[in-house]
DNA sequence: AGTCCAATAAACAGTG
DNA sequence: ACACTGTTTATTGGAC
């Protein structure tokens, strides 16, 4: 029946629906069939891809900077330069090959491609989209710094018009050297806000196993070993030609003075954390540890000092070495500042974050008795476990949690069994099709996080029709809807239905009828649809608990601390252990933590041998998923006259859901 | 390799 | 006759 809603979106236009659902040459978007492999990025390919890409623009500065300066040096300097700073200018050419590399912006065909084969999960779709501006962006600080050393060119000849001593000239070299690196620091920090807002909402996780803490990933992160390389490039073509005249005069628009340090004390901090220690050797003196062969910049053998990685035998050496190489001259104070900055920078940026945290916890906990979470990360846990305890706090289902507060993260007090998204998981593993339903979870997380991109972009949402039929319905004020209402959702909730129309409404019919869980309702104004939470909730999983690999997985991933892996995470999701992933808080690795402490607590560690009970993957406690009360007959649709006897009243009884809902599945399974 | 599941396509029937 | 709705079957491919 056409209903009132019949003046929705129909911009599928009358497909001819019956028996002819690929009518209308809507171009079929079926599975990626021989989608091209080389297109399966995962968000750390692109991770790197982006690192690569900013390489690039920073070489090709570094380049124009080097032509520039060696332009101006045989222009001005004739006879004065050495022709080993010459070698070394070529050299540096040599590798870069900037004509070869050319900015690997995707075009708008490129996209689109990658959108129609559906290679990418949302989320990478997400990451690349992001990296893609975050290039642009990087395009345009090149074209600033272009612009910025062409009137520091002009200003230069003009000063060596008038002044031809070679002082004035090197420290004009030298300003601008410090002016790359200003300009270095940008690119790097442009790409730590991309990298942190990417975290934060989940879209980018960083590889575990290296790294204590998110500031650390992220420094890593941002200063990979090419970078290092890179800037040793540069502080050693600085070095080798000139050295002396402090660096705090001349560089324009640097001001490196200006920023008020950071207190030693919170350079200490970040040191700590993010192993990128930076500070005079007077104040390493003095502020370090004196542990023997400890040393903050020392680490693996290795000279930690930015751009340095010279490798040592024995901790004298690199003591000789830091003295020697890393004393106290313009370079180590060029250095010092940029590194300031950039601790100032993840400062800036955790206090933000923190206080996004802070507001996060006191509305999550407003209207629990717990006090009020600090922003101490680690309180995640302590919420978390608490959050388990009381369970009833749950409401029926997950959707109240509409998609109408993309912004809001989960309400973990909520949602006890709606939390995991495996969005943060997608870009982990291979690309599976529509995880939602594997795992019977509600979708409503991640459509709520994600719904301005799946609104937007055509992207198929990784949901399987039931699930977002489900949701649809559910969604609903009065928990049914028609047909048309279902097919209405569909398009106004994502652009890929109100493109490729024709087939996707069979499909819905086709699900609605297949699916038990789909209960038809005859209504005053005709069919509704419902839907029957337990038969949707019977679809169990795949059974993927007790592995000994996995098991063992687990607790290697525990027994390393917080670089919980991501199998360790994959394994969580699939388990369908309610987790606070990173897309629904920010930083990956203080969620692995979190995860990691939380899954102590709730056991899991007997995840493989423990009493057939409770070795079931579900079994966190704080999933204890939604309980519906069930009644004794089975429900059947023939005998229901009224919808609304059919929709599930979810009311909490733990006794039963306990243990019923898996001794069900594994009935089932067996 | 076999099984399960979801997507897709399509035929068909009933109804307004 | 037509469009919509609903059911059913078959095929395909991915994941396990």
């Amino acid at each position: 029946m056409m209903q009132e809603s019949g003046t929705e979106v129909t911009s599928n236009g009358p497909a001819n629906q019956s028996g002819a659902a690929n009518g209308e040459g809507v171009p079929r978007e079926g599975r990626p069939k021989s989608a091209t492999p080389s297109v399966d990025v995962t968000a750390v390919d692109l991770l790197n891809l982006q690192q690569h890409q900013a390489l690039q623009v920073a070489r090709q500065i570094l380049l124009q900077q080097q032509q520039q300066h060696q332009q101006q040096q045989s222009q001005q300097n004739l006879g004065r330069k050495s022709p080993k700073a010459s070698e070394k200018q070529q050299s540096l050419q040599v590798p870069v090959s900037v004509a070869m590399m050319t900015p690997q912006v995707i075009t708008p065909q490129q996209m689109q491609q990658i959108l129609q084969q559906q290679v990418l999960s949302p989320q990478q779709l997400q990451v690349l989209l992001q990296q893609q501006q975050a290039l642009m962006l990087q395009q345009q600080l090149q074209e600033f710094y272009k612009k910025q050393q062409e009137t520091l060119h002009l200003q230069l000849l003009q000063q060596q018009q008038q002044h031809a001593g070679s002082k004035q000239s090197k420290e004009q070299v030298s300003a601008q050297q410090l002016a790359f690196q200003q300009q270095l620091l940008q690119v790097q920090q442009a790409q730590q806000q991309h990298l942190l807002n990417l975290q934060r909402q989940g879209l980018l996780t960083i590889q575990p196993g290296q790294t204590s803490l998110p500031l650390h990933s992220l420094t890593q992160g941002m200063i990979p070993a090419e970078l290092q390389q890179l800037w040793k490039e540069v502080t050693n073509a600085h070095v080798k030609e000139e050295h002396n005249h402090s660096s705090n005069n001349g560089h324009r628009g640097l001001d490196l003075s200006s920023p008020a340090p950071p207190k030693n004390a919170i350079i200490n901090q970040h040191a700590s954390t993010n192993g990128q220690y930076m500070s005079h050797k007077r104040e390493v003196s003095t502020l370090e540890e004196p542990s023997h062969n400890s040393h903050p910049l020392y680490g693996h053998g290795v000279c930690k000092w930015p751009g340095c990685e010279a490798v040592f035998d024995d901790f004298q050496s690199f003591l000789k070495h830091l003295n020697n190489e890393h004393a106290l001259d313009d370079r180590s104070t060029a250095q010092c500042r940029v590194q300031m900055q950039v601790v100032q920078q993840l400062e800036l940026q955790l206090a933000k974050d923190k206080e996004r945290l802070q507001a996060m916890m006191t509305h999550l906990h407003v209207k629990s008795t717990e006090p009020k979470a600090t922003p101490q990360p680690l309180n995640l846990v302590s919420s978390v476990t608490l959050s388990k305890s009381a369970p009833e706090a749950s409401p029926p289902l997950s959707l109240p949690q509409t998609p109408t507060t993309p912004t809001a993260p989960l309400t973990p007090l909520s949602q006890t069994h709606s939390v995991i998204t495996a969005n943060s998981l997608h870009g982990v593993g291979p690309i599976r099709r529509r995880y939602s339903e594997k795992y019977n979870m509600p979708i409503s997380p991640d459509l709520s996080q994600n719904k301005e991109f799946y609104m937007n972009a055509d992207v198929r949402p990784p949901f399987t029709y039931a699930s977002l039929i489900r949701q649809a319905i559910l969604e609903s004020p009065e928990k049914q809807l028609t047909l048309n209402e279902i097919y209405n959702w569909f398009t106004r909730m994502f652009a890929y239905f109100r493109r490729n129309a024709a087939t996707w409404k069979n499909a819905v019919r086709h699900n609605l009828s297949l699916h038990k869980c789909f209960v038809r309702v005859e209504n005053v104004k005709g069919a509704v649809w419902t839907v029957d939470e337990i038969e949707f909730q019977k679809r169990r999983p795949q059974k993927i608990s007790g592995s000994p690999a996995l098991v063992k997985n687990i607790q290697t991933s525990l027994g390393y601390g917080p670089a919980l892996s991501a199998a360790f995470q994959a394994s969580m999701a699939e388990n369908n252990i309610p987790l606070y992933t990173t897309a629904s808080i920010g930083s990956p690795t203080l969620n692995s933590l979190a995860n990691a402490i939380r899954e102590e607590i709730n056991g899991a560690m007997d995840h493989g041998n423990s009493n057939g009970s409770d070795s079931s993957p579900g079994r966190s406690p704080l999933s204890a998923m939604h309980h519906i009360s069930v009644k004794e007959e089975p429900l059947d649709p023939e005998d229901h006259d009224g919808p609304l006897s059919l929709v599930t009243t979810a009311n909490h009884s733990p006794d039963f859901d306990h243990h019923r809902d898996y001794d069900d599945d594994h009935d089932d399974m067996l």
